[in-house]
DNA sequence: TACGTGATCACG
DNA sequence: GTGATCACGTAA
């Protein structure tokens, strides 16, 4: 079952990205289904230095600021595209990096983007698993409720003895705030970023 | 540890 | 316009 938008519209970001491990992202284009289960994620808020939108709205990242339930797909470091879940009400920029998957459907596909013959640590990255699902920027601001990139839910939920907290990755310009716990990974599972 | 890579942002 | 910067990944 698709995740409801309302889902994304709370007002808690560090809750909803822990919410989101153990849901599963998926892409479909041209009929190619691809998915993995969220193992990482962080949380970022216009309320701290951390984040893209703590200076006010720009053109990169306009999007932040809309209602929650929408992407944000930006270009880092001249290569990569990320993946991020925008949260909470229209004005409030909040949003949540996904930053790896437990790869599960259409790991052929996958392996095929990637130019790789194995699927191993395929989606263990930010920039990796975009790439591994076909998300680039033109797929910026998008609903996360449609045909082509949504979030599902699956029966079993992570519980929090599982979850692992710890300070999220390249943000040293964010001086205190980059001490805060705000990444959440999956105990003990393989596919989490290195 | 070092660096590729190009859009973005804050200057003027 | 321009130059510094950057929510990464890979090689070494």
């Amino acid at each position: 079952m698709k995740l409801p938008i309302s889902f994304y519209q709370r007002q808690n970001v560090v809750t909803i990205a822990r919410d989101l491990l153990g849901k599963v992202l998926c892409t479909q284009f041209n009929g190619n289904l691809t998915s993995g289960i969220i193992v990482e994620t962080e949380a970022y808020s216009f309320v701290e230095r951390g984040c893209h939108a703590y200076r006010g709205m720009t053109e990169r990242n306009k999007v932040m600021f809309e209602l929650g339930g929408i992407s944000y797909v930006y270009l880092c470091y001249g290569i990569h595209h990320l993946f991020n879940v925008v949260t909470n009400r229209e004005g409030k920029a909040d949003a949540i990096l996904v930053r790896a998957l437990e790869p599960k459907n259409g790991i052929e596909m996958m392996m095929e983007r990637m130019h790789v013959k194995s699927p191993k640590r395929i989606t263990s990255g930010p920039g990796k698993l975009t790439k591994a699902l076909g998300i680039d920027r033109s797929h910026n601001g998008k609903q996360l409720f449609d045909q082509e990139l949504w979030i599902e839910e699956v029966s079993k939920k992570i519980s929090s003895k599982n979850i692992i907290e710890s300070k999220r990755i390249g943000i040293d310009y964010a001086g205190e705030d980059a001490n805060l716990l705000w990444r959440f990974s999956v105990k003990k599972n393989e596919w989490v970023s290195k």
